[in-house]
DNA sequence: CACTTGAGTTCCCTAAGGGAACGGTCTATC
DNA sequence: GATAGACCGTTCCCTTAGGGAACTCAAGTG
């Protein structure tokens, strides 16, 4: 549904999910992500309608989150791969299957495992403090009004 | 709509998506986590339906992710605050807050900046590898088949 | 006692998702 | 060279979830 556009909001979390916050759009990026690039691939694995998927896409596309490379002339066909803005968003899904090994595997253990090419051991992801390098917890962080913040409404003032 | 249930897939994302992944939770997670914990000011604050918000929180509730708290006897009231799996799943939102910033904030910046009140500096989420610590690129992971892993179905040997 | 606040619940309407069928384009096969 | 099949969508109808406003209920306030 979602009718309410959250695109508007001054709100850094609001306006990415207006971008890839729909249902099946992080599982679309995941599966581009990981190499499974066309339509027919995607929906299948996904089991998502076609029509839904054919329209994630476009929006994806139209975000600057994915885009096409074509991939045979004859018969002219596109497949779908991850932009430079879409593949950062591959680190918020690594931030989400962390929490999602941690809290919804039980016992069977988490479903894929990641191997960190660079440092070659087996990880997941952690978030941490861009400057200290310590890991960030959600009850450390203070808020503050940044210059994007939404104008005081009509009279009212903000703090 | 989403009337697939992502939670039954062999996939973290999928799962995570499932228990926080509709339209507003993740609005509503953010709500609680800075202060607003009660109903009639989350509903103000993000414009949302109060049926779907009633909806969300029970749901987000039953998941484990907010419970309720009484803060007032006469009358009866509760607020809605973070469990621990409430609490990390913030450390998805600064991952998504980073993106939003980089990518949709704009000229105006950022409306909200973070203070990491451990170091005492502004900061945002940098997602990195929990096992050398260097920042984690989409590009640079490798999948493999974790003990959670769907068994392969009727006869397909999976790899 | 009328009014307000907080927290939901109910109702109707509309729009978005699911599913299946259809379309077009090229290649491979009998 | 007709037929089948892969690929990539689009169209159609049906169901269901979200939006919005009104309603409920309980407790406190002037």
């Amino acid at each position: 549904m979602q009718r309410t556009r959250f695109g508007d909001m001054a709100c850094s979390i609001a306006r990415t999910l207006d971008i890839a916050g729909e249902p099946w759009s992080p599982l679309i990026i995941r599966d581009v992500w990981v190499g499974t690039n066309r339509f027919d691939d995607i929906q299948r694995g996904l089991g998502i309608s076609r029509k839904v998927l054919a329209e994630r896409l476009a929006w994806l596309q139209a975000q600057g989150v994915l885009e096409r490379r074509p991939y045979s002339e004859r018969p002219p066909r596109d497949e779908y791969v991850l932009t430079e803005k879409g593949l950062e968003l591959c680190e918020v899904l690594m931030a989400i299957t962390a929490w999602g090994d941690r809290w919804t595997a039980g016992e069977a253990g988490p479903p894929v495992l990641l191997r960190h090419r660079t440092c070659g051991l087996l990880t997941y992801a952690e978030v941490r403090c861009a400057q200290c390098g310590e890991a960030l917890h959600a009850s450390d962080i203070g808020f503050e009004l940044g210059p994007g913040a939404e104008p005081a409404p009509e009279g009212v003032e903000k703090i």
